[in-house]
DNA sequence: CGCCGAGTTGAACTGAATCAAGAAACGTGG
DNA sequence: CCACGTTTCTTGATTCAGTTCAACTCGGCG
């Protein structure tokens, strides 16, 4: 019970820093919110099913990717404190290119998507989250976009590096490479001569 | 006059296919529109500027790109019925890295975003409108990384061509090849490899 | 111990970039 | 309407970043 609280004021912190929700808006919305917890390899989201969920990782971490001729590429990683979902399936109620798995044990709250909408519909508050958390997502994407057309791995690696060098200690060399677009040999060679400065 | 609300027809429809407004609604959305018209290679937003506008294109189209080592690089393009804004610049309020240029003579109406934002926090519908708005740009960035991650530059241009053929008629080699992420020079060998099927 | 998957290294290969030169299309002014 | 310069497009030759395939190293674990 303490425990529980103890989660759920990182998530309310989490919507709070994009807009405030009045404390009976912040009640209904805590009160539908599943705890679901994952084995390190389990998967939040399968590719070829509809996303239901709406995850914010209370611990732990977790890598989109999506498979092309057997190969597996990244999208994004997320961790502790972030919220995760398939994002186009959850908004289109397509079917999900999109596998998400747990890098390591993790324990998420899900959002049901048929409450999260619901929630949207109700409150003009949750509405304007909504909003906010989608246009923080584009942001995302664009800049990695504007990344991949701009930038040659190397330079790619020494941002990522740069911005996030937690993410470099703790992934793997096969799933960074393929967030970077190259291969895993590419990595490792881009890392060995980065090292000598 | 008649002109005009021809006009404004249209960006109805492109607002009704999101979320419908209440007729009141729409009036005050309506009346803040102001037309704006450029001329072929005009600016609609210049990068290292905060963008002001959302635009809504009756005529013409546009080009999203950014600058990079002196070369231009170009994110999307948008064509009459379309939204077109630096939506980066436009939510964050920082510096634009985006320009907007016209292809052809240009016409549009303009939300100013200080309009824009009052609409979205007075009226729950166009804070929807906003968070559908968003959710669409996300999705269009989504499908271009997975296909800069996983395609080559001949399946990206293969797909484009598939998916929107009216756009290689129109759009210079030049802009075309930016948009895949690949040199002119690697287009036009593309294309003529493509011709004998 | 010995196996196994992850990471590294090497060598050959390839898709696309670069550099350079020519051809076609375009606009502008006479 | 043509002539000119300018930009855009194409083609060829060469280079290069990153891939592919194969072999080897290392650390963890039964």
């Amino acid at each position: 019970m303490k425990q529980e609280n103890a989660d759920l004021v990182k998530i309310k912190q989490a919507i709070d820093s994009l807009h405030p929700l009045a404390e009976n808006e912040w009640q209904e919305f805590a009160g539908k919110l599943v705890i679901k917890k994952f084995n390190k390899g389990d998967f939040l989201t399968r590719g070829g099913q509809i996303e239901n969920y709406l995850y914010f990782l209370n611990s732990g971490a977790t890598r989109n990717y999506f498979l092309r001729d057997g190969k597996d590429l990244t999208v994004d990683f997320h961790f502790e404190g972030e919220f995760v979902t398939a994002y186009y399936s959850l908004i289109t109620r397509l079917d999900s290119d999109i596998f998400i798995e747990a890098l390591e044990d993790t324990e998420a709250y899900a959002m049901p998507y048929k409450f999260l909408n619901e929630f949207y519909l109700k409150y003009h508050n949750a509405e304007r989250i909504g909003r906010l958390m989608a246009e923080y997502q584009y942001i995302k994407r664009l800049r990695k976009e504007m990344n991949l057309l701009s930038k040659t791995a190397e330079e790619r690696y020494a941002e990522l590096m740069r911005r996030n060098p937690a993410l470099i200690q703790n992934i793997s060399v096969k799933h960074l490479s393929s967030y970077l677009g190259i291969q895993p040999e590419s990595l490792s060679r881009i890392r060995k001569l980065s090292l000598r400065n």
